[in-house]
DNA sequence: GCGACTTTGTGAACGTTTGCACGAGCGACC
DNA sequence: GGTCGCTCGTGCAAACGTTCACAAAGTCGC
């Protein structure tokens, strides 16, 4: 497959954002609605509209003047761009409590993601099914990465182990990971890691809390701070 | 309390790495380390020398110089500045897998937040007590925010119920909220809203692994590619 | 076919973040 | 007390990201 490569390269604050226009995308999609002005979509997505204008630039995504953007090109469009035509294969280490849910959840299949294995080294573990995939014992790894041709790992353990699962998955063949654990893992260059802290978040609103406490002790009429950050 | 005041505003990039230092910091104190550089810490946390006496400078949390930061101190310093002085409650709306795996996570209280309620209309899993917390009925929730006087919420619905899952947390008195759910909420100014989605996490993985994979197939000897993202 | 209207695509201005480079301060040792 | 070596704090320039503002390119009605 190759009708137009990838042009130029995207800015990372687009390709944070890609992903959450072609959500929106699609439920217009699915409300029947065939066309979007970057207007209405910068709206639903909660920023400025000149921002989708450029991003959707990036993706030489033409849309017409005076009319907007077809949703459904878009989505196709974006899709091709985040590498959603191919299906990714995915392995999680850990199947504690967020090993689990993440195994349960929806949200991977529906997308072109394919579990294909979860791992743990607790015995008592193993064997069993939790959504739909058996626990392997994490000696396995290597095999079904390899086997199976995965390239993006999950790590779901506790902190400590989160380096080691690094370093096996990297090892095995993986070349994206996304981790879960409240440390920072190291990779060689080449692997794009990328974190999800919960721990980061709350201490992230609570800073905000926090100013806004003592901003309002502070001064009683400032002229308006802005808030209502990132919107989800 | 007053000793001294939140001084500058923080630049948002900082606050987002703060936490990071602060647990880096943390397993420093726990190792026994008084004394940390900023080279240390930078190579810690995988940034650069300069970012992080920059970042740690908007404190006014001074260093010294020739030697290094005090750990314990810095840890006193970021704590404060996020916040982590107070205790914050927060609830937590779905107690499905996710709100449940939230709900049993020992992150939380180790950090000085403290769940307060988890909240569900399944008549089914009402009364159940998850993670020490019994789920109780969404209609509850105004009256325990209030009584409690709650800040932080967290919501765990399934897309669908997401909007009105905040519009009712912001009703009762929230002012921070943390969105699971893949879509975008809109709330008021003044309210601080965040989302972590894991399909949006995903997405970007897989761009990233689609780029190395037409990087490859076009040409083969390119600088080196600079990768190993935001580590984590 | 023309004029009124709409909305894109993008240059340029502006703001934020990063990283370098170096002066200044501190400790240690003579 | 002087010198040396180390490391902080920060001015500055470059990179990156956002927003404005407007010409260009289209639609639509007549
Ligand atoms: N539970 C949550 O809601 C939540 C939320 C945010 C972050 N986290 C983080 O996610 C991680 C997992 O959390 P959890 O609640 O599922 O913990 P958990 O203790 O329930 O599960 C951890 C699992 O990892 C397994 N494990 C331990 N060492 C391993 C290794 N070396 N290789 C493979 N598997 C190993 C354990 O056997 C266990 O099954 C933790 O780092 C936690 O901080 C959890
Ligand atoms: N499970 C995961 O690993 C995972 C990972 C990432 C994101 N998410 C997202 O988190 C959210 C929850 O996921 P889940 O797997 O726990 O789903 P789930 O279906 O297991 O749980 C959802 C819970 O929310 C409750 N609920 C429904 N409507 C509600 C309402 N109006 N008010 C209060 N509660 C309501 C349901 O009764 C159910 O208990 C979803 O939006 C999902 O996309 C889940």
């Amino acid at each position: 497959m190759s009708p137009h490569r990838s042009r130029r390269r995207i800015p990372d604050a687009t390709v944070a954002r890609l992903p959450i226009y072609l959500q929106l995308l699609n439920e217009q999609l699915e409300n029947e609605v065939a066309n979007i002005s970057s207007d209405e979509l910068a709206n639903l997505a909660a920023v400025n509209a000149a921002k989708v204008r450029k991003d959707l630039s990036y993706m030489g995504s033409y849309g017409t003047r005076g009319v907007g953007y077809d949703v459904e090109y878009l989505v196709y469009q974006i899709r091709r761009e985040l590498g959603l035509d191919h299906e990714w294969r995915i392995v999680i280490v850990g199947a504690g409590n967020l090993g689990q849910a993440l195994s349960g959840y929806g949200g991977f299949p529906d997308r072109g993601y394919t579990i294909e294995g979860v791992f743990d080294i607790d015995e008592s573990k193993l064997d069993h099914v939790v959504g739909g995939v058996r626990v392997r014992h994490l000696d396995d790894l290597a095999q079904v990465v390899a086997q199976k041709d995965v390239s993006i790992g999950v790590i779901a353990t506790p902190a400590g182990a989160a380096q080691d699962a690094a370093n096996r998955l990297i090892k095995s063949g993986v070349t994206s990971i996304l981790n879960f654990a409240p440390v920072v893992v190291s990779a060689p260059l080449g692997i794009t890691v990328r974190r999800v802290d919960l721990s980061v978040e709350l201490q992230i609103l609570s800073y905000h809390e926090q100013r806004r406490l003592t901003a309002a002790s502070q001064l009683r009429a400032v002229p308006a701070e802005s808030s209502s950050h990132a919107s989800a």
